[in-house]
This record gives C-alpha cells, structure tokens and sequence, in this order.
DNA sequence: TATTGTTATACTCTATAACTATA
DNA sequence: TATAGTTATAGAGTATAACAATA
C-alpha cells in the first residue's frame, strides 16, 4: 500500500507517457499509424486469432479493432479467413507483406529506444517492462472478466529467451 | 545496453499502457476531460506559468495547449491573467474553484489506483514512478532543445509541502 | 523579423449504438 | 435470444498552418 502523494504522481507519470507514445508514433512508416501498428505486432507475438480475441489483446472495443484490421487488410498486410467452426467468426492471419511490414516496423521502434536508452542498462529496462506488464494486469484483470481465456489473461510473466509474450 | 528483444517488448508495453490511461479516464468528472485534468494537475503543482511553459510541461504544441487551457478557464478553474513583462503572453492561475476541482481528481484518481495496485508494496510503486520519470526524461531531453530558455526550465522544482513535483 | 498565443482544419483513436449474419 | 463482426456517428487529443498582437 502506497501513499496518496505517490498515487498522484503514479497519475502524472502515466498522464505524461503520452508523450513517449507521440514521439515513438512519429517514426512510424507512412500508412502505418499506431494502431495498425499494434495490430500487426499482436498478430506476429500471437499468431493467427479471431477478432475478439484481437480486440481482448488491444484492450479496445471490437468496433475500434474492425477498423484497425481493416486498415492493415486493405494494405494486403493480413487475410481475414472464414473460420469453419463459426462462419460469424474471421480468422486473421499475417501475411508475408505483413511480416515484412511488421520487421520494418520493430526495426524503427528498436532503432529509436536503443538511441533514446542508450545510458539504460539491460537491468533497467527489464524492470520497466516487469513494472509496466504488471500494471497493466493490475488493470486488466478486473475489466476482462474472463478466465475461460485463461490461456489469454495467464501468468507469462517469466520471460522466454527471445520475446516475453505478456501481450 | 538492452537487446532488440527488449526493446520491441518495451515498445508493445507502452503502446499497451493506453488502456490504462483510458481506465483512468473513465473516472474523471463530468466536463473535466483529460486534458484539462492534466492543466489543472500542472498548475497546482507547479505554480502560476505562462501558456509556454505549460505546453513545454504538457509535452504538447502549444496550439493544443490554448484549446486545454481555454476548456478550464471557460468553467472558471484558472485565469488567464495579462504579464506585465510581456504583453503577448498571459500567466495562467488556478482559482479557488479551480483548486477545488483538482482536488476531486485528486481523490478519484488516488482513489481508483489504491484499488487497483492494493497488492503493490510502496517500494514497487515507487520504482515504477522512478523508472517512468527517466523514460520521460531520457525522450525529452532531446526534443526540447531551449536552453535559452534556461529561466523556464530552472527553478520551480522545489515542492510545496505536498506534492512531489517531478513534472 | 521573431515570438506569444489563438483559431481553423485535418487526422487518429476511441466508444456507443444500430445493423447483419450467424449460433 | 445471444454472439461475432461491421459501419455510422460523435467526442477527445494532437499537429500544422495561418493569423494577430507584441517584442
């Protein structure tokens, strides 16, 4: 249990990240904006999934995801397949223009917080992404509800050698 | 120094707070949007500034910031008072109503994150407010540029008895 | 001529609600 | 009747550019 003065400037802080966000978002390649972006990263962490689990991933309302996946599929970027087991369901998958997309995409980002992090140790920036995962779940598991996505809303906190997958 | 891996986490974890910043919103008084909570928070925590050095503070275009600032001047929370030294700019000031209003968004922000981080220790907290201030200072210490502006970005930063005031 | 601030315009992101097609 | 997804609409946030007043 913190204090009220620290939850004030927990508020601030997370106010004043927006501007990391901007910043990151201007580096994006043309016709990629942020949200597309989220989508094709999402995509290559995850696979290939439904809508709703898309949107569950977002943490946005499924009409918001059904306009970022649309932007992204008219780009040729992923395909929406029919699912066979529930013809109300699409399964998206990335497409190979869309793994080249999304490379070019983790390149800039990587490119620009190795630049802006370069006094960071690898310590550092574990603990941030520890910390920030963690709010998230402090977050998220009270709005999702769900638990039969177990799968979805799971630990993972450990990190696997490559990519943690916490979403 | 961290590997690519890491940084491509950081950025899915900063594109991912934004459902928390969203969360956050949701609590927010009526006709008391973000942005306005952001200039309330700035202003009751800094001091009476200039419209500048509010946007320099909000990390945003100083068009945006006009739009904040005239959205809380126009329900009275602060007043947009002529500067003596300079007649183009004007020194924005919290009114009594306005303090008033900062303080509900005090309680319901602390309030809302109590809940949520109930299992955080104070430490954890702590770390995490440490880690996302060097974030914001690591970007912005480049874009800035001023320098010429030393006077804006010198003193101020000392504390009124309660808040901390890293920006 | 440069700077402070405002306004007009445009774009992105988001949520709500109405709608379709399945289940 | 309920669910998966789409589309229309509206609101908030931001950036760029044009403009007014002052330095």
């Amino acid at each position: 249990m913190a204090e009220q003065a620290q939850y004030e400037e927990l508020a601030r802080q997370l106010s004043a990240v927006g501007a990391v966000k901007r910043d990151m978002g201007r580096i994006l390649p043309p016709d990629c904006p942020a949200g597309s972006a989220a989508v094709l990263t999402l995509l290559g962490r995850h696979g290939d999934m439904r809508m709703s689990k898309l949107a569950e991933l977002l943490s946005v309302d499924m009409s918001v995801t059904s306009r970022h996946v649309a932007h992204v599929a008219a780009r040729g970027w992923i395909e929406r397949h029919p699912d066979p087991a529930d013809k109300r369901s699409r399964i998206l998958r990335l497409t190979p223009a869309g793994l080249t997309e999304l490379e070019e995409l983790s390149l800039r980002t990587s490119r620009l917080l190795a630049e802006r992090l370069s006094d960071w140790t690898d310590d550092e920036v574990g603990q941030l992404i520890r910390l920030m995962t963690r709010l998230r779940a402090s977050f998220g598991d009270c709005r999702s509800v769900p638990a039969r996505h177990a799968a979805a809303a799971a630990p993972v906190f450990e990190e696997t050698t490559r990519t943690p997958a916490s979403t």
